[in-house]
DNA sequence: CGTCGGTTTGATCTAGTTCAACCGCCGTGG
DNA sequence: CCACGGCGGTTGAACTAGATCAAACCGACG
């Protein structure tokens, strides 16, 4: 995992203790929903989930994309209740933590506890730029970025290896993450076809030029350092 | 100061130390610019700024607004480099941390550190809140929404008193906030405005009917507990 | 073989954009 | 003292990106 970066021996000891078990759950499964107030903590293992926030009438909007090595229900452990759902998008793997050690976490660890900080800076990061591309992007250049930005994700923790990557998600994904309907995203996306920047498959999405993505985006990519692990 | 969790005599000295100065900027000034490396760390004492991305061809993204008590620069601080821009809306004072400080501050204030992680996760939810606004409310709700959000801010850092509070900002700021173009966002306004849910002054936003606003964006509110202070 | 979720396509409609003025206020410079 | 320019706000008209409505297709699966 050269994506990673190194554990000293006590931190290793202290996550070790720190994990509770793994849990392993199935493409369309809830992880976590919103309101639940002992949410638990989660770093997932292997898949790919995301989480989404709904209104009243159904409305839904998906927030970000988790995956492996990113923490899940970290805004339930620190601030007491989840104000978003999370939900898998391919089979996960999830390891569990135990949420009342964070105390401890905070007083004994202090590498540890800056790479909470640092994952949970990253993430408004990637925020950020999902708040730009849905209020100021056009629909074909948010598509582009959208998929330009979980190609590389998926690069990051080297999922993009021998066979081309497919990301699972469905048209519907993709309509409430840009904020379009789904007519208008199905067309959007088509174009990206015409162009020859992806190729879409079943529920999936098989990415064929980032490059030409982020440019249509006009989209720099994340400047990615060694990220830390937990 | 009741809105925040009460500091320790140890936590106090040390963020005294931290502690580097003052500075005091006038409205429209830059505080920190997007690309910045050495960025610094900053909290605001008082006055309204606000974060912001901009696309190469000018088009402008608000993120989220700072008010006193909001930590700037902490993505700065914990990732190495800032993606966005922060501007003050009013006169702000600012407290200056020595950023260098950080692994200081994690290794041996674990209180502090969390509040870290805590302002962190806070933001997070904001900007979920923000996401599902632009990218799935109506021009109406979406305005609705931010003026109510911005209320219930100042509220909770006690900025609505006797007198009428006056949110500093312009329609280009609520335009740029909420991705509509400044035309329709006028409109929109007006709306608010003639259902006496709001007044609009010079280059301010008069809150009349908090509750009103709520109602109509159908948002129940930041659930606010006692925050941490630093 | 029917049904269901995901995708596709065309037609119509509308929320929000763009264009174009104009107003009032204020600070600046002649 | 006044003319001027710029910024913030306002308003109407024309336009369009994207929504909504409607229907059909297709593969998987019971």
């Amino acid at each position: 995992m050269t994506h990673f970066r190194p554990f000293s021996p006590e931190e290793l000891k202290f996550v070790s203790s720190f994990k509770r078990g793994e849990l392993v759950v199935e493409a369309g499964a809830m992880i976590l929903a919103e309101g639940a107030h002992s949410a638990q903590l989660f770093t997932i293992l292997s898949g790919w989930a995301f989480r989404f926030k709904t209104l009243e009438d159904g409305r839904r909007q998906i927030l970000n994309y988790s995956l492996p090595g990113d923490l899940i229900g970290l805004q339930g452990s620190i601030i007491g209740a989840m104000e978003h759902s999370v939900e898998a998008l391919s089979p996960v793997v999830l390891c569990v933590f135990q949420r009342d050690r964070m105390p401890d976490l905070f007083r004994n660890q202090p590498g540890l506890s800056f790479d909470i900080t640092w994952l949970a800076s990253r993430e408004e990061r990637m925020l950020d730029e999902n708040l730009l591309s849905v209020g100021r992007r056009s629909a074909l250049e948010r598509a582009a970025y959208l998929v330009a930005f979980l190609y590389q994700r998926a690069a990051a923790v080297g999922l993009t290896g021998q066979k081309a990557l497919l990301i699972p998600i469905t048209q519907q994904h993709v309509a409430d993450t840009l904020g379009l309907s789904i007519v208008h995203t199905n067309k959007t996306l088509r174009k990206l076809v015409e162009r020859k920047l992806i190729r879409w498959h079943d529920r999936a999405c098989e990415v064929l030029d980032p490059r030409g993505l982020m440019e249509l985006a006009a989209w720099e990519g994340l400047p990615e350092t060694r990220r830390p692990l937990i």
